[in-house]
RNA sequence: GGAGAGGUGGCAGAGCGGUCGAAUGCGGCGGUCUUGAAAACCGCUGAGUCCUUGCGGCUCCGUGGGUUCGAAUCCCACCCUCUCCGCCA
């Protein structure tokens, strides 16, 4: 969530750094309910030291050995009043915060202007794409192979799920150990095991609460005491909850942690995008860059996780291209993110393959992460950042469509043979 | 799932319903001493928040309710941890 002393303090450039998004701030509903809470606040806690007070009092008085029967009558008129106030101040915070946590973050200075995806900025190309004409689709090199079945995922299940037979399968497992390998050898991440399922706090921590529950699958309440138990739709909720509370020591800054997880969207609002194929599914696997670092070394952080996300396309032999998210197409806890797009020649198009994205202390400030200033010893909030490194799936769709050869079969990168026993291709 | 014990500051660990945000120890920070360090001694040391920024106020002792003028302390419910038993990949 945003700062609340700078909505209060600075609520102009606030809202003109907001506008950038588009229309997400309403003034006026602001500064009625901030008067209301200043009014409401600062009488009840006036009320509460009078009754502090006043209680103090009586235990001095009856310590002494005297009648505490007049302190006590007027205790009764604060008590009663301040019940009333209390009741008050309850129902207003949790309007005001229902309003606060419904702000997206605020974007980065050096976020490109736009409304939509249109506007978003290409920065950068690697790789020559392959031509469009010839190639076929991963669906039909797949099922060509017989290792890619849609058909029993849906007996299984329901539509936008898969099953993988045979060398996909193994494909998708040796991509998920190329990934994990790279960043813990060569990019210095700290590979963790963390739970896919996870309770509300979590996901109000991460953002996906309270706005986004509709994508999230959630668990029966008969089977887990009652609680909000939802499946992660990505491990940054998790990995990123680590921090819920806790105050770290500078030095063991900055934090970078690469987790393994699948991830379950329950795709709300989805119906009809993308529903031929792996492109977008219930059920995907991912392996998750998270960094936390302090927030003078976050805008350098975010450009080596991107960094490191790109350098699994290049060894993965992936043409794709790096793009800067426009302010208004931000995601709702980001101040910065690049789309890394991978070529798929089936579309004769650039697909999102992962997405780099800076929070400052957005999350931060949500989860009470924070650290040990060194200099005034005070804790702070952290710079919270992650990126996918890269979405397995759509690596694994990347693979057949641009590594395909003439008969079908697929041409195994050499950064990824090592992961398939030494196999150069992958064939019926 | 059953039985028992317990959840208090960075950690350990006290806490008759009444100046308790909380003894004490460790750790950390600053100082004295020292050529330097250690030891010893002295002092400081939880977090969040509000406003009219004052040597101010409020909130926080697992979570949520309740009793009371007043709750870390009493009552109820729930959650979690540990030990033992059962079950299980």
């Amino acid at each position: 969530m945003l700062d609340p002393r700078l909505l209060r303090s600075q609520t102009d450039r606030v809202a003109e750094r907001l506008a950038r998004r588009g229309p997400v701030f309403d003034r006026a509903r602001f500064e009625g309910l901030e008067a209301r809470r200043k009014a409401l606040q600062t009488e009840t806690e006036a009320l509460q030291a009078q009754r502090n007070a006043g209680s103090r009092r009586i235990g001095q008085t009856k310590a002494k050995g005297e009648d505490a029967s007049p302190i006590l009558a007027d205790m009764d008129r604060i008590k009663r009043q301040l019940a009333d106030n209390e009741q008050a101040l309850a129902a207003l915070q949790t309007e005001f915060e229902d309003f606060a946590f419904g702000l997206p973050n605020l974007p980065a200075d050096d976020v490109p202007d736009g409304e939509d995806e249109g506007d978003n900025v290409e920065l950068r190309r690697w790789g020559t794409p392959r031509p469009a004409e010839g190639a076929r689709d991963h669906v039909e090199l797949g099922e060509a192979l017989g290792q890619m079945d849609f058909a029993a995922a849906a007996r299984l299940t329901g539509a936008r799920f898969v099953v993988l037979r045979g060398g996909l399968a193994r494909l998708q497992r040796a991509l998920t150990q190329f990934m994990l390998d790279l960043h813990t050898q060569e990019h210095g991440y700290q590979e963790l095991y963390v739970p896919y399922i996870v309770n509300a706090d979590s996901l109000r921590g991460t953002g996906q609460l309270p706005k986004f529950g509709e994508d999230l699958f959630a668990l029966d309440p008969a089977n887990t005491g009652g609680a909000d138990w939802r499946l992660i739709p990505t491990a940054e909720v998790p990995v990123t909850n680590l921090l819920r509370d806790e105050i770290l020591e500078a030095e063991t800054l900055p934090k970078k942690w690469v987790a393994h997880t699948p991830c379950f969207r329950a795709e709300a609002g989805a119906a009809g995008k993308d529903t031929r194929g792996m492109i977008r599914q219930h059920q995907f696997e991912k392996v998750e860059l998270v960094q936390v670092t302090r927030p003078e070394d976050s805008a350098c952080a975010l450009e080596e996780l991107t960094a490191h996300a790109e350098a699994v396309l290049r060894k993965l032999e992936l043409p794709y291209r790096v793009v800067a998210l426009c302010a208004g197409d931000l995601g709702f806890a980001a101040a910065k993110t690049y789309d890394l797009e991978v070529w798929l020649p089936s579309q004769n198009r650039y697909r999102e393959i992962s997405s780099c994205s800076s929070f400052g202390d957005f999350q931060a400030r949500r989860l009470l992460a924070r650290y040990r200033h060194p200099q005034t010893k005070k804790p702070e909030l952290l710079h919270t950042l992650n990126g996918s490194g890269l979405a397995v799936g759509r690596t694994l769709v990347a693979i057949l469509e641009n590594h395909q050869n003439p008969d079908g079969s697929i041409a195994v990168p050499a950064a990824l043979q090592g992961y398939l026993g030494g196999r150069s291709c992958i064939g019926r």
